[in-house]
DNA sequence: TTATTTTTTCAATAAGTTTTGAAAATTCAA
DNA sequence: TTGAATTTTCAAAACTTATTGAAAAAATAA
C-alpha cells in the first residue's frame, strides 16, 4: 500500500470513528489530517487536501483548538496561520476525557442531584424505582468522575503516572 | 419536585445524554423510561408515555434489545409483548462497553493494522510522521482493548470481581 | 379455518446537522 | 493612512438521520 492510499484511508475511517463520539465527521477529518502531517499546515492546505470549503476548515479548526487538541502556530515571516496537532496520542486521550467529563458527566450529575430530592412515598414503587434508579446512576457516575480525574492528573502523580505509563 | 416532574426532567436530559454516545435521543428516551418503571411495560405504554409514534418505538426498542439492554417479557395471559430494561447500572455499562468494543474499536484495531504495512522511506519524514501516528493509536488502542476486556470479565473473577465491587 | 389483535416494515416526510460561498471584518505591510 | 491578504461569519442549500403512519405480516383466539 502506497502512502496517499494508506492516508486516505486512515482520515476517511478516523472521520467514520469520530462520528461514534459525538464530533462531526469533518472535525476528525481535519485532525486525522493533522496527526499525519509532520509540519504544521494552513487553512489552504486543509482545504485542498480534503476538498472541503474555508467556512468548513474554519469553523472545525476553531473547534479543534477549543476541545485543546490542536494549536495555532505562528511562523515567523509567514502571513497566514498554522495549524499543528498533539501527537502524543496519551495527551490526546487525556485532553478529550477532560473535556467531556466537563461538558457531559459534570452537568449530569448535577442534575441528578436535584432529582432525587424528590417527595413522595417510598412506598409506592414508583417512588421507589426511580429514586433507585437515579440514586444508582449518581453513585455510579459519581465514581467514573473520581477515576477520570486521577487519570487526568495521573502526569502529574509520580507513582500513578509511572503505572500508567506502562499503557503508553 | 413531583415524581412527574422528575421523571420528565430524567427521561428528557438521559436522551440528550445519549446523543453525545452515539445512541439516539429517543432510543435512551426509551432506555430511560424503563430504568425508571418497575414493572415491564408495551408498546403502547411506550408510545402514549413518550408521544412517538408504534413504528419509532417498534424500532428502537429492537435495538435496545439488540444491545443487551432491554428484555422482551411475556406475561402469562397477556397477548401484548412486555419490555423490561437491566436495573444494575454496573451490569448497563458493562454491556454499553462490550457492544461498542465490538463495534467499534475491534474494526479499528484490524484497520490500523494494515495501515502499517504501507511501503516507502522510512526517511521521508511524511511517511515516519504517518507510521508513528498509526502506530502510537494501535498501541494505545491495544491497550484500552485489554483493559476493557478485563472490565468486561471481572465479574466472572473473584479478585477484580470484588475489587470493583467497590465502585458499584 | 376465519377474525381479531399485535407487531413489523418501509416509503414518504419531517427534523436536524453540516457545508458552502460570498460578504464583512480583521490583520498587516508599505 | 490605504490596500492586499487573510480570517471570520452566517444565511441558504445540501445532506443526513429520525419519525410517521398505513399497509403487510405474524401471532393468537375462537
Amino acid at each position: 500500500m502506497k502512502l496517499s492510499e494508506a492516508k486516505a484511508q486512515f482520515i476517511s475511517s478516523w472521520g467514520a470513528f469520530g462520528t461514534h463520539w459525538g464530533i462531526n465527521r469533518t472535525m476528525a477529518q481535519i485532525h486525522a489530517l493533522l496527526l499525519i502531517s509532520p509540519d504544521p499546515i494552513t487553512q489552504d492546505d486543509i482545504m485542498e487536501q480534503l476538498n472541503i470549503s474555508r467556512g468548513n476548515v474554519n469553523m472545525n479548526t476553531r473547534d479543534l483548538v477549543d476541545w485543546g487538541l490542536v494549536d495555532r502556530v505562528l511562523i515567523p515571516g509567514e502571513r497566514k496561520e498554522f495549524f499543528s496537532a498533539e501527537k502524543d496520542i496519551w495527551k490526546v486521550a487525556t485532553q478529550i476525557i477532560k473535556e467531556r467529563k466537563k461538558r457531559e458527566l459534570d452537568p449530569m450529575l448535577k442534575l441528578l442531584g436535584q432529582l432525587e430530592k424528590i417527595e413522595g412515598d417510598k412506598k409506592d414503587k414508583n417512588v421507589k424505582q426511580f429514586m433507585d434508579t437515579v440514586g444508582g446512576i449518581r453513585k455510579f457516575g459519581g465514581q467514573a468522575d473520581k477515576m477520570l480525574d486521577v487519570m487526568i492528573k495521573a502526569d502529574e502523580n509520580w507513582f500513578l503516572g509511572s503505572l500508567l505509563r506502562f499503557f503508553k
